[in-house]
DNA sequence: GGACTGACAGATATTGAAATCTGTCAGTCC
DNA sequence: GGACTGACAGATTTCAATATCTGTCAGTCC
């Protein structure tokens, strides 16, 4: 007898079976059929399709987590440990849309279908920023009242490079000039070391 | 005798036709009917499908510009005035997801058609930015060295409260939140009153 | 007895023949 | 003679039959 299947070795074929005919063609028969077993197996470790699929979004955002920790040196300003941050955060999205863009569009397809596991997501990646944001705070490099809302600012501000609705201008000659402009003017807008302005705004 | 067939009257019987039957099942010979000619008509007119339905988004944009040009308003800030126009902008945009989506929809889909039409819309609301940024940096309330560049910034970092692939989050609770946040970050990068920082980033 | 199979019902996807649409143009009508 | 029509060819879409897939479960096999 061959070893027992393992809800592991279930998503490793998945995933590979997503790789090979995309999210529309992808079925559980083919699933099992990659693995030896009869589909019914399957079901034995996945309720449904789409649990199983989402499954494997849970897996592949969970290694973006890791990717994403952010990396506190002590020799960085708090500046540029945030912009080294969101240059990785946005050349690992270009990247991965750029070498496998079959890829990232299935895995496009898969966070669309499973809004929950996102939803979490994004909130782990703005709590990073929040502790980046806090950390400029403690150094009173940043100035905020709210490092979260904050963080969730500077999260929607950069949408452009990190959401895959913007994919298409990642390979725009200018994106890497834009790039430096936004994030220069979110950095701007975070320092401490301003004068109140004379005329404030409503 | 009717009236005379115009290239206006065949627009706005389309407008009618893709508000009616959608971006999908809209066809030309539709819009013959709705005009009560031949479709050969229509062609007379507008050489290809495709081209019509240009024309009908050129003109949907044009309004958007109309609607869009800044109120330069003597006793408002700079600040207050890129306000006023972010929201507004938001506001339209907001109002015409929730009010009719359905046309919103429509007019996405047309728009995703002609990109050419797009680029140059877009170039005009960013060219509207930097007439507000410049006007700004004239009175020493904001600092750049290059109002078209940080402009296009303003835009990019404010895509969430525009581009309809964001459309979804505009019903949120948090959104006006979020919108406050990311434009008063914004702002603040913008200004000049602002000391050199101790610890500058590369 | 617990992991697995395979046949099954209902749901979904595929396919190819028939219908409709796009774009053209010779001909009709003031 | 210039605006318009309507029949036409090729391209695209629709629709219904057919095939495949999902999820279940009684039964098989160590």
């Amino acid at each position: 007898m061959a070893e027992a299947l393992t809800a592991e070795a279930i998503l490793v074929a998945t995933e590979e079976v997503l790789r090979r005919y995309g999210p529309a063609k992808a079925t559980v028969v083919d699933v099992a059929k990659a693995l030896g077993v009869s589909h019914g197996s399957v079901y034995r470790h996945f309720a449904t399709k789409a649990a199983l699929r989402e499954a494997v979004t849970r897996r592949w955002l969970s290694a973006i987590h890791e990717e994403m920790t952010p990396a506190f040196d002590e020799g960085l300003t708090a500046a540029e440990t945030l912009r080294a941050w969101l240059r990785k955060l946005f050349e690992n999205k270009r990247r991965s849309h750029s070498e496998d863009l079959e890829l990232f569009t299935t895995y496009k397809t898969l966070v669309n279908e499973s809004s929950g596991v996102v939803e979490y997501h994004l909130e782990h990646l703005v709590g990073q920023l929040t502790s980046i944001i806090s950390a400029g705070v403690e150094t009173q490099e940043f100035s905020t009242d709210d490092a979260a809302r904050t963080a969730q600012a500077v999260w929607d501000a950069t949408q452009m490079f990190h959401h895959p609705a913007h994919a298409r201008q990642w390979g725009s000659p200018h994106v890497e000039d834009e790039f430096d402009a936004v994030v220069s003017l979110v950095v701007d807008g975070l320092r401490y070391n301003r004068v109140p302005s004379a005329t404030g705004d409503a």
